[in-house]
DNA sequence: GCCAACGTTGGC
DNA sequence: GCCAACGTTGGC
């Protein structure tokens, strides 16, 4: 894998959109962010770039890998016009779900935006955060 | 269910 | 333009 494109992590709740949800549409529309640091990260995604999905409220743990399938346009959920949305479909799950607690734990992701300010639902992956939590899922 | 974090709103 | 009040998110 080249690392030359950022990563991403993207947070739903599983009683509302999980990712067996996007295994089962193929494809979805990521809509509904309503806050500006993490629509600036929603614009900043390129088609094909990874993105790590989370379970927030249940589940707390990242249990799959979806792909930017359009880049950034107008949210159709937001009648102000203000925010944007993208496209997303699955690419695999995680053998192992990588739970909050490991990710904590971890010294190695002590940077992840994610643990620094919980309430982001969207946020930037380094690359070395990236190849960690895919080990931690049993990955190669 | 509670509370901390944090963003937004609105009065001044 | 400041800042207090309020709402929302999300972990615990």
């Amino acid at each position: 894998m080249t690392d030359a494109r950022p990563c991403w992590l993207v947070k739903s709740e599983p009683g509302t959109y999980s990712f067996e949800d996007l295994v089962r549409d193929g494809r979805t529309v990521w809509d509904g962010v309503r806050n500006n640091a993490a629509a600036l990260h929603l614009k900043a995604m390129q088609v094909g770039d990874q993105v790590f999905f989370y379970h927030s409220q249940e589940g707390l743990a990242v249990v799959g890998v979806a792909e930017v399938a359009r880049t950034a346009f107008p949210d159709p959920s937001d009648a102000a016009g203000r925010f944007v949305a993208v496209e997303l479909t699955p690419v695999r799950p995680l053998p192992r779900p990588v739970s909050l607690v490991q990710m904590k734990a971890n010294p190695a992701l002590a940077d992840m935006a994610m643990l620094r300010q919980s309430r982001l639902s969207v946020s930037p992956v380094s690359p070395q955060a990236w190849a960690e939590i895919l080990r931690m899922a049993g990955e190669a």
